[in-house]
RNA sequence: UACCCCGUGGUGUAAUUGGCAACACUACUGAUUUUGGUUCAGUCAUUCUAGGUUCAAGUCCUAGCGGGGUAGCCA
């Protein structure tokens, strides 16, 4: 097992050097015999898009059962129809499945609902549950607060036998939607709250995604997840810290049931910096068309990371990189920026892209001519090979390669100096052309025929090196450049009359037209470059007639840092 | 102010479970470089505080301080 984290480019749920709090008590269970196997499973539910916080806890589970030789079940948590729907069950399905994992078995909790409500029976049988009268409102009332026990409801003491007629004529349709409540009999006076008699059934007469019109009352999630485990025999349980308060109760149902009873432990959830992790916030976004749709490559979904060209690899080396722990922490999104670069430095290849273009002309260079120069496509792989891209008199740069005038640490091209361009030959300006108003609208350059890359024996150096394309060959193409969607750190805090919407980064996405070398144009959606000194780009689904590039995340800029800290003269 | 959980560099995670505080990222320096990318080297800590146990405490004990969670017929 190596205990380096940099040379781990992890297959899914491959092992890590040092065991997080997890591993080392799942260690102790199994070396204690309470647990046969690892046996996990990745419960979502279906009401909304997988963001990078479960991608966090796919890894986790799946990773899990991979590392321990177990299994990993997908099980959505279905039980609440009035928030699920069918289209998300769908994309949670892709979003595993692009992540790179496959789970084991396919459940729903709702396959489960017969088996629940025999188990109901029981505890009602048992003297364990109880059908309660009061309404919502009263429910509350009669809970007590944090710091006051609450009091017994007034339906508490039905027999057995009254409790069974009652919890058939609810599950048989015969009183209206929230009118009564099965309960657990625990103690109203617990300081736990979840074990104040706890509402394991509520009536909703509401259209399942799955089961129909079959039931009119469905389980709460405490009454559904652990049995879910229970019967699926999974033996770690693992969840977020809110659910830490749960598991008493979670251990009371199997206990008093009798049946198979897993452990679970909780762990924190991924916090971000300059984003949002809620999926009410999520959706708010959505609804409201701050963005794009679920898969806006702003949004933190793993549908709009996919779409902004992050890879499966960086995601899931990303979430081994944060650890696992119950320290409630925030990462800073640059790690997941640094995880996409990182690995795509490594399989993107390069391609010269240039926006904000400036026309250049070689004025000693043969009229007409077009020559095509070998060029790399990825120096840190050479089985990436090479590609052949033309050459010719009439270049475009990027303007912000150039400067009439230049301080002494600006190593791009300045009238009266050399550059070379990339995979080129080395040129010298000497002379720019303006309009009216002054502004240079072509750069003179004369380039040195003794410079060709790959066979220059001149021996001249220069200290910069710029990208280009050929004016006559160059493709144009839309470039959509996207920034982090909120311009704070925290959106969550939002002052006096404020919300996280307030925050919203107004420059979060700017579209422009760039010129592209002609290789560029046999590109597919879903394919990723480096466009080289800008950064990686993937083309987008919208691609037509004109290609449309995502930027995923821009290379490291130190000039831009030194020229914004004032250190660039 | 009830109960539960958590406090280790700027950030996150470790520390053979009582034995030299480590790894990664960021930041900053410098070197290399036909991408101001990559790569390489270096620099950055009174382990929340105060006591206590011990030859030895990030780790164990006591008290305090700070942060988070919990009063859905949501999950």
């Amino acid at each position: 097992m190596s205990d380096n984290h940099r040379d781990s480019h992890p297959e899914p749920g491959a092992p890590r050097a040092t065991k997080n709090f997890i591993e080392q008590a799942i260690d102790a269970d199994l070396a204690a015999g309470k647990a046969a196997g690892v046996f996990t499973r990745f419960p979502p539910e279906p009401n909304g898009y997988l963001h990078i916080g479960h991608a966090k806890s796919i890894c986790l589970n799946f990773g899990l059962a991979k590392s321990y030789d177990g299994t990993c079940n997908l099980r959505f948590d279905d039980t609440n129809p009035s928030k699920e729907e069918t289209e998300y069950v769908e994309s949670i399905q892709e979003d595993v499945r692009w992540l790179g994992f496959q789970w084991d078995n396919l459940h729903y909790a709702s396959d489960y609902f017969e088996q629940l409500y025999q188990w109901a029976e029981q505890l009602v049988q048992d003297g364990h549950a109880y059908v309660c009268d009061l309404d919502a409102e009263k429910t509350r009332e009669y809970r007590g607060t944090l710091t006051q026990p609450g009091t017994n409801s007034p339906y508490r003491d039905r027999t057995p036998e009254e409790n069974l007629e009652l919890l058939r004529k609810m599950k048989a349709g015969e009183f209206p939607t929230g009118a009564r409540t099965l309960r657990a009999k625990i103690d109203m006076a617990s300081p736990n709250l979840n074990l104040r008699d706890p509402v394991m059934y509520r009536i909703m007469h509401a259209h399942h995604h799955r089961t129909g019109d079959q039931w009119c009352i469905y389980p709460m999630y405490d009454w559904a997840h652990g049995q879910s485990d229970s019967i699926e025999g999974i033996t770690f349980s693992i969840c977020t810290l809110e659910f830490e308060n749960h598991r008493p109760l979670y251990d009371w149902y199997c206990r008093t049931l009798g049946i198979h009873h897993p452990r679970q432990i909780e762990f924190a959830r991924l916090n971000m910096t300059y984003t949002v992790m809620s999926k009410r916030k999520l959706l708010q976004l959505v609804k409201e068309k701050h963005v794009n749709g679920w898969d806006d490559p702003r949004m933190p979904t793993i549908s709009g990371l996919r779409r902004r060209g992050y890879t499966p690899e960086s995601i899931r080396n990303f979430a081994t990189d944060v650890g696992v722990a119950k320290f409630n922490s925030t990462i800073d999104v640059i790690r997941l920026e640094n995880s996409v670069r990182e690995h795509l430095n490594r399989v993107a290849p390069r391609r010269m892209v240039v926006f904000d273009p400036i026309k250049l002309t070689i004025t000693n260079w043969p009229e007409g001519k077009v020559e095509m120069v070998e060029a790399t496509n990825n120096p840190e792989d050479e089985s990436a090979g090479t590609r052949m891209v033309p050459f010719s008199g009439s270049l475009l740069i990027g303007s912000d390669d150039f400067r009439e005038e230049a301080p002494r640490k600006f190593f791009r091209l300045k009238k009266g100096g050399a550059v070379r361009l990339r995979s080129g030959y080395i040129i010298d300006c000497h002379d720019v052309v303006k309009d009216a108003s002054g502004n240079v609208t072509e750069i003179l350059c004369t380039y040195d025929p003794e410079t060709k890359s790959g066979q220059d024996e001149s021996g001249r150096k220069v200290k910069g090196t710029i990208h280009w394309v050929s004016a006559e060959q160059a493709v144009k193409v839309e470039v959509r450049n996207y920034d982090r969607l909120f311009a704070v750190e925290n959106p969550e805090v939002a002052g006096e009359g404020q919300t996280f919407l307030d925050h919203l980064n107004p420059d979060s996405l700017t579209v422009t037209e760039a010129f592209a070398e002609p290789e560029l144009a046999e590109s597919k959606p879903g394919d990723r470059f480096q466009f080289e000194r800008l950064g990686y780009y993937v083309v987008d689904r919208d691609s037509g007639e004109q290609l449309v590039f995502n930027r995923v995340v821009p290379l490291r800029d130190s000039w831009g840092k030194m020229v914004a800290k004032g250190k660039d003269n």
